[in-house]
DNA sequence: ACACTAACCTGCAAGC
DNA sequence: TGCTTGCAGGTTAGTG
């Protein structure tokens, strides 16, 4: 289940992993995922030298001696290091290395894979807005891309055209640490809200970062399962349950259509 | 320009 | 027991 901070583990891990190899083959065993597989995907990869490993948003970006790949995970997916071809239900990538190989495995089909010559104008890049790690990233740029908008503010800290890799679980959550109503229109915070909101968005994507590097070490020694998200959360999940801080009932706004729990108490409304 | 909805896909859980 | 329904997730195309 890669969140921003998985994907961020799994950069760190491939990085260190395939770093200077070749890729010596290719095998693409299902080409319909969120969108199709390119019909030269395979032959624009086969043979090139792996250089680097980064992220951009929840996508990693493979760079390669004669281009890039960028892969996104959707919601399912899994990168698999594995020292063999052996394949399971849902693997749909298989790229053979000089001594291991990397499984794409997606039940649901929700990531992509692409290879490109410009991932900067790559038309899944291109409009991708801010990284709510990068230094250069600030308070003050929050507010501005807020102030003006009249939608919900837990909608506008999801839209990754404003800030990326923000998903629903960090959403409710920064919201509550915030102590932020999600229904609050965006333009009717003040800086100080967008300032607590801006660092508690960081707060729980480092925390995340800190756990999913468990989780990921886990993952290559058993099945994968994400852990890191269910211990430590104040309010996802939980609706129904009391609030952690004040004891109060936390709710759900049944007409979000992804599920939306605060703390009618902690989290007032403007 | 913005806002809202449906769509993509599969597996699991709950309800009948 | 099997069937149906709803839900989960991220992103984008389409419509109003």
């Amino acid at each position: 289940m890669p969140e921003l901070p998985e994907v961020e583990t799994i950069c760190r891990m491939l990085g260190s992993a395939i770093k200077g190899l070749y890729i010596e083959e290719v095998r693409v065993l299902r080409r319909d995922l969120r969108w199709p597989v390119q019909d030269d995907f395979e032959s624009r990869c086969n043979g090139a030298q792996i250089l680097s490993v980064s992220r951009r948003g929840k996508y990693i970006v493979i760079k390669l001696d004669n281009g890039y790949i960028i892969w996104h995970l959707g919601m399912s997916g899994v990168i698999k290091l594995q020292t063999d071809a052996s394949l399971c239900k849902h693997d749909h990538v298989l790229i053979k290395l000089s001594e291991s190989f990397l499984a794409y495995n997606d039940t649901r089909r929700f990531g992509s894979i692409y290879w490109t010559s410009d991932p900067n104008n790559h038309p899944r890049l291109v409009n991708l807005g801010s990284e709510p790690l990068e230094a250069d990233f600030t308070a003050n740029d929050l507010y501005n891309a807020l102030k003006n908008k009249k939608k919900n503010i837990k909608d506008l800290i999801m839209d990754a055209a404003i800030i990326v890799g923000v998903g629903n679980i960090y959403a409710n959550e920064a919201l509550f640490l915030s102590k932020i109503h999600p229904s609050t229109k965006a333009c009717d915070l003040g800086f100080e809200a967008v300032c607590s909101l801006f660092a508690n968005i960081r707060f729980v994507l480092m925390k995340a970062i800190d756990a999913g590097g468990t989780t990921f070490s886990d993952y290559r020694n058993l099945d994968g399962k994400p852990g890191y998200f269910q211990q430590g959360l104040m309010v996802y999940g939980r609706a129904g349950l009391e609030c952690k801080i004040c004891k109060g009932l936390l709710l759900k706004i049944p007409e979000y259509s992804r599920q939306t729990v605060f703390c009618p108490n902690c989290q007032i409304s403007s």
